[in-house]
RNA sequence: CGCGGGGUGGAGCAGUCCGGUAGCUCGUUGGGCUCAUAACCCAAAGGUCGCAGGUUCAAAUCCUGCCCCCGCAACCA
């Protein structure tokens, strides 16, 4: 029998699940499922990385174990990828034993092979930031955020030939074309290889958070070494030789394109070195961006996409992701279009045509249906789909199976629409070719289900439970699909399974000022926009909290920081004094919105340079995760310089 | 000159590699039908394919220049 591995990124757990992460396990979840349907033994691994040193510091900044952190933020992952139905076969953690020994292993082989050599890195260190600070960024000298000298470092790393691989790397692309794709990212690393490779640092000095070099446990491997590893241990290499030969090579990577070359690139040569094979196929797909506004109006309380998997369950997101975004493309998520999507083809569609099939099965024939004669058009209609279907899901064009997948469902609607089962209902003599028609319906049904069951696997397994499908949705085969003109199936008649989504009137985007002066928000979007729990937050006293002076100052002038997209720069009226500063507001206010106005400021904050201008301050404003910031405010009129606290 | 993606009827996209009557979905308008979730079916209107040159019998498609938009990165103090 035929194998298939596949793995998507493994996601670094500084911050929690979002759309964009989900967009690309539901994509790789969809081609494992696939993969199943067409009766291949599919491996299908995701994991959590969890070395990296943001994470060693956030889980110290509230006094945790960096163990514990991690095991708290990869049970949030693993409930958010099972509501979106993830079918993943294991789950790999970079903390875990069978990670370590194996990356251990795979780096001593690397070692083994010439490959890895000491070396020296040396550079400006900031104490405070923890991490070396390029010559362009120090302002005067000093660490531009924390206005102190760094210090001079010089530390002892290990360093992967990575420069001896350009060759290999090269023959490798030409011998395998499709080793990258799609098309743009593999010639942007061919860009890459033809410019030549220079050698990386694969350790860090100085780092309790890792995995330990074989043979210099004072250094660690670097985070993102350790973290390609992941692909090859989590089927038992270094731990599990006969898992190993099963599975590995595996066929494909599905990843995100900003870290194609770190996947086209560094990883191959590290197997090419380690004496192993490279994977057969690496997918980098594109962003989905999330636009417009947070919360959908009609839907009320909704305010992050996942949230729409919450409501409706993970089918109509799925649906949405994989139909409306070319796989490889960048796309667009909002509310409009999503619910759009979910009136026209799941409602009006999909779900209406379900409907009308088992109300006429149930009016016409009792509820069972056989078939009487020849087929009609719709045959035809489906084995097309059928093969356009297989050929775009082996090509990885999702968007195009699905496609293919509602050709059929439209037909079907058609058909209808051009038969008129009531009208032969009216006529005896036609009992026949009703029989026929009202089956072939239910069997394109049937055969759009299954080829809409990597997709939508609950929605599609209770269609072909409703339509009467005697296998289980879980052991129905792509062959399943073929047309088959025989035998009675007992049609249930169910409540709708998508009930539209009343949409309100289209109304243009509220503009960002109009939302701040509304003095009582909806309570949906009060209760909707819960601001993320604060992961352990140490207290402080009312002592340290004074130390922050906070104070009122109006808005004299305001002007965009040429070149920058963020910063505005201010200049503020104290009451005692004017000020300079910079705030990263510019996205959210223009700067003709901000004169006049009364801001919020941090008043003895230490005065840092901003693309070479000085700041004085700190300008208070709700700043959400990957949102646009809103400014602090008053109900009433209060004179600046006024104390806030 | 930081890296990359893109500008095609009101919206979202395909077509661009390999020049040859501009296509799909949604929306809009008109009609039809009643099995169905005010759903379904048919038809129509609507585009100088970002701008300007050039090559060609012929350019959305090839060449040159320009404009604009969007991600990432660097700035969020």
């Amino acid at each position: 029998m035929s194998r298939f591995y596949l793995t998507t990124a493994i996601d670094y757990v500084n911050s929690r699940p979002h759309l964009g992460t989900a967009y690309e396990k539901i994509a790789a979840d969809v081609v494992a499922r696939y993969k199943r349907l067409c009766g291949i033994e599919t491996h299908f691994v995701m994991g959590n990385d969890e070395h990296s040193q943001n994470v060693y510091r956030k889980a110290r900044e509230s006094g945790e174990d960096p163990l514990v952190y991690c095991d708290r933020m990869a049970q949030e992952f693993l409930d958010v990828w099972k509501r979106l139905d993830i079918s993943f076969d294991d789950f790999i953690r970079t903390t875990e034993p069978r990670h370590k020994a194996g990356v251990q292993e795979l780096v001593r082989r690397m070692t083994a092979a010439g490959d890895v050599y000491e070396g020296f890195y040396e550079g400006w260190y900031c104490v405070s930031c923890e991490a070396f600070k390029q010559e362009k960024d120090l302002v005067e000298g000093l660490c531009p955020i924390h206005r102190t000298q760094p210090d001079w470092i010089r530390e002892k790393n290990h360093f992967f030939r990575l420069s001896k691989y350009t060759q290999p790397l090269l023959e490798h692309f030409h011998a395998h074309p499709d080793f990258t794709v799609p098309d743009v990212r593999r010639n942007e690393i061919m860009r890459l290889l033809e410019g030549g490779l220079d050698d990386i640092s694969v350790s860090r000095a100085g780092q309790a958070w890792g995995i330990p070099m074989p043979d210099d446990p004072s250094s660690v491997i670097y985070v993102w070494v350790d973290a390609l590893i992941n692909y090859v241990t989590a089927v038992g290499f270094g731990t599990d030789p006969a898992l190993f030969a099963t599975w590995w090579p595996a066929d494909l990577h599905v990843i995100g394109k900003d870290i194609t070359r770190f996947h086209c690139v560094i990883w191959p040569a590290m197997l090419m070195s380690a004496g192993l094979p490279v994977p057969k196929q690496v997918f980098g797909h594109g962003w989905v961006h999330f636009k417009g506004e947070k919360m959908s109006k009609s839907l009320g309380t909704a305010i992050e996409p996942l949230d729409a998997a919450q409501r409706f369950g993970p089918d109509p997101l799925r649906l949405y992701l994989v139909k409306e975004i070319g796989f490889g493309s960048d796309g667009d998520f909002t509310w409009d279009r999503f619910e759009d999507r979910y009136n026209v083809d799941l409602a009006n569609n999909l779900g209406n045509l379900v409907s009308r099939i088992a109300t006429m099965a149930e009016k016409y024939r009792e509820g069972t249906l056989s078939p009487s004669g020849a087929p009609g058009r719709l045959a035809e209609v489906a084995s097309a789909a059928l093969a356009d279907y297989t050929r775009t899901m082996d090509a990885f064009a999702l968007d195009e199976g699905a496609a293919a997948a509602f050709r059929i469902i439209d037909a079907a609607n058609a058909y209808i629409a051009e038969t008129e089962p009531w009208a032969l209902a009216r006529d005896p003599a036609q009992s026949d070719r009703l029989s026929q028609v009202l089956f072939d319906v239910a069997e394109a049904v049937r055969i759009a289900a299954i080829l809409l069951l990597p997709i939508m696997p609950r929605s599609a397994a209770e269609i072909l439970r409703r339509v009467g499908e005697s296998t289980p949705a879980v052991d129905v085969r792509i062959d399943g699909a073929a047309w088959n003109n025989g035998g009675a199936r007992r049609i249930e008649k169910a409540p709708a399974m998508w009930p539209r989504v009343q949409t309100t009137e289209r109304t243009r985007s509220t503009p960002v000022e109009e939302k701040f002066l509304s003095s009582t928000p909806p309570a949906a979007e009060a209760s909707a926009a819960r601001p993320a729990p604060t992961v352990g937050a140490e207290k402080i006293t009312i002592d340290d909290f004074m130390k922050v002076e906070l104070r009122t100052a109006k808005v004299l002038t305001a002007e965009k920081v040429p070149n920058s997209r963020k910063l505005v720069k201010l200049s503020i009226d104290l009451g005692t004094e004017q000020r300079t500063l910079v705030a990263g507001i510019a996205e959210a206010y223009e700067p003709e919105q901000l004169v006049g106005r009364t801001i919020v400021m941090v008043f003895n904050l230490k005065p840092a340079t901003l693309m070479g201008i000085e700041s004085n301050g700190m300008v208070l404003a709700a700043s959400p995760d990957g949102g646009k910031p809103t400014l602090v405010g008053f109900d009433a009129d209060v004179p600046p310089g006024t104390r806030v606290r």
